[in-house]
DNA sequence: GCGGCTACCTTGTGACGCATGGAACCGGGT
DNA sequence: ACCCGGTTCCATGCGTCACAAGGTAGCCGC
């Protein structure tokens, strides 16, 4: 399930990583995958690098290393930049309905912080009969055979 | 770039509104779109629903309804619940893990919270030759053409 | 009977994380 | 000289899943 999790966060949590300092591909993986297991492979993020580099979020500079291949910095643009912050709205507003809706609401802080709605009412309509399911999907009174 | 965020997420908050009460899909929709925004449309959840009931995560009764057709109504099983709950723990490392990166984290309040991390070292190599670039990908030094 | 609301569903598209595989540069062991 | 492992880059194919668009059918009011 985590994979699907990762999707959409992962390319903006790189571009965080670059706010301090340029940083280059490997090394990114290294910092996202045995820190926080944000990033499984390799395979991930250079494609991910091309994009943000085809979008003009980042530029790169090449620096030979001593250690092996030449090394690919990357390093945020001012487009990088403003797209970082506008993610952090978005990822605060998503955090924050996930956890309301998951119960996992952490410590609510002064300025943030709201009680579970639940006990919902959502009326509108009566019971009638009751045909329990656990198959695949029949269909109630009058078929309806889409 | 929401709908990506969403991914995986959906599924879990979907079971985690059925933790109170059986609901059927019209109202889950309204649920997770109008307060939450975290679902845009009913073509997102059917196929979601049809999912959780194939997996055994959820059973269905058919109830007949004096406002329209009949609701299939959604109840929480045991696979469901437990699914629910080790998601939870997945979330939470997620969410920790990018707000740490993202330094969004809000409120470190008794129990939870943790200070950035930052300032990387990342040492290994020296630089060498720098080659600025903001194209496609020019190679430095000896061309490598794969 | 017609339009609108409710309620269910299917199909096709696109984005993107991941596994796999490969090329090139370096150093050390034998 | 040769191979092997670590480093560093990259491309390809696949699977998952949110979304938009489109379709059927019941209920109600005009």
């Amino acid at each position: 399930m985590l994979p699907q999790l990762r999707r959409g966060a992962l390319e903006y949590c790189v571009l965080a990583l670059l706010r301090g300092q340029p940083r280059y591909g490997f090394d990114l993986v290294r910092e996202l995958s045995e820190a926080d297991g944000l990033l499984t492979s390799e395979g991930t993020i250079y494609p991910l690098l091309s994009r943000l580099r085809k979008d003009g979020l980042v530029t790169t500079t090449w620096q030979e290393s001593d250690a092996g291949p030449p090394r690919r910095y990357y390093a945020l643009t001012a487009d990088g930049r403003s797209a970082l912050e506008r993610f952090v709205v978005d990822w605060r507003r998503f955090r924050d309905g996930v956890d309301r809706v998951l119960g996992t609401t952490p410590a609510p802080g002064p300025g943030r912080g709201r009680v579970a709605t639940a006990a919902g009412g959502t009326d509108g309509g009566q019971v009638g009969t009751v045909t329990s399911s656990t198959g695949t999907g029949e269909q109630p009174g009058p078929g309806r055979s889409a």
